[in-house]
DNA sequence: AGCCTGCTGTCAGATAGTGGCAGCAGCGAT
DNA sequence: ATCGCTGCTGCCACTATCTGACAGCAGGCT
């Protein structure tokens, strides 16, 4: 990858934008294409235009967000990216999420200039018709649990036919091919474990707010399953 | 003035968004210090970055609005849809695509007030594994041709393990679980049909524009399949 | 102390940027 | 139609900017 600097700083930019947190200098000399002594004048470069660039040593560098510097606009690829993602989802989640999906996209449409919002309409990239396997739950309520890091009260059919009932701390909810899975703290067990959405007989949500953040929760789980990181 | 490439275009880009009329470009070189002829040359450069900057003859340039985008308001339902999305393309997707979504999530990241921002982060909708059927036919080559409604020459290998060369109108690309497709209209055979694309020995895009609008194809084909409309 | 990382200086060679000129094309006014 | 204004592209030689490598210092974390 060797492109003149002039474009190679907004290539930086939008690389910067991406990562959220710290990055390492050399990582971003590497995706740019660019040793590590260009990196740090390309980093002064923008700097100096205005960009809020942090950079700490022995951390990396953060852009701070919430600036407007170009490109800001979204190109054919990432239109693209968004047309197909929103119609998976509102093929496969639960309606309100669905919904959602499909309220974003026309709200990004809207700011587009005409040339871009017609790729909204004219993108032919297809998603394939769902397996959706329907419970009684209402995942509605538990991505507002979630969010909201609310406990539920279950009613639950596990894979032996047994029901139980049980009060459990919500934190991420897994879309797989066919089936939704629920990932909580079971309060019964004492560990993590998971539930899926259309073996629920009842859901209900209660005000009470577990003691923990979900963030943690899900970095604790994570590790147990041997999952590095990342979304 | 006589500053470097780099940081000049980002001048002649406040410099435009100034003036609200048209600017002849004989003004815009004196006011970044440059030739003319570079001045064309920078203009150019912008163009090719996304900037939508319109040029006409005997008036002069003007900054098309919405090149930088105005901050957004998503509800959180939107703003779960819109992360779920962008991690089951980037799952699924080539990689091309699947950067595309991560940059395009970003960049709506940055417009958006802080609280929502938090929400983009911490979203705990999670993506079951890709089943990806890798092949060597590269997507991103028959997605922009599928956009520029260019001639495909595929050699593929069907169901049965015949191997064939055709040279075909791409439309459209259908994602499934596991696998990819390829639907378009197929000079062979004068008829519609579908590519798995890991059955694809090698992909050429040819510079031939074919001579029907992809719409009109894929509103044709959706009626050879009984599917009624949407997409 | 040791490691990782940010940051600066220097230098010679590679690269890209630059202006001037010439020519074509589209638009509006005369 | 003609003219003037403007956008746009090709060409070419000159220049300066950019680049990588090496070397060294500073600051935070374990």
């Amino acid at each position: 990858m060797t492109i003149a600097r002039s474009e190679r700083l907004l290539v930086l930019l939008q690389v910067l934008r991406r990562y959220r947190q710290p990055v390492s200098g050399a990582r971003l000399a590497a995706e740019t294409g660019v040793s590590l002594r260009t990196l740090y004048r390309d980093i002064a470069s923008l700097q100096a235009q205005g960009a809020f660039i942090e950079g700490e040593a022995g951390l990396g560098y953060v852009l701070n967000p919430g600036f407007m510097l170009p490109p800001m606009m979204f190109s054919e690829e990432e239109i693209e990216a968004l047309v197909l993602g929103s119609r998976w989802v509102a093929k496969t989640a639960d309606p309100r999420l669905a919904a959602g999906a499909v309220d974003a996209l026309a709200k990004i449409a809207t700011v587009l200039p005409p040339d871009l919002r017609q790729e909204v309409d004219t993108s032919t990239l297809l998603v394939g018709p769902a397996k959706r396997q329907e419970g009684r739950a209402d995942l509605g309520l538990i991505r507002k649990a979630i969010r909201a890091e609310r406990i539920l009260e279950l009613a639950y059919e596990d894979d032996k036919g047994t029901l139980t009932t049980r009060r459990v701390w919500p934190f991420a909810l897994g879309f797989f091919d066919s089936v939704r899975v629920l990932v909580a703290w079971c309060e019964l067990r004492q560990d993590f474990r998971h539930f899926r959405t259309d073996r629920m007989i009842s859901v209900t949500s209660t005000e009470q707010r577990y003691p923990r953040r979900r963030q943690v929760l899900l970095k604790e789980w994570r590790e147990t399953q041997g999952i590095p990181n990342g979304p």
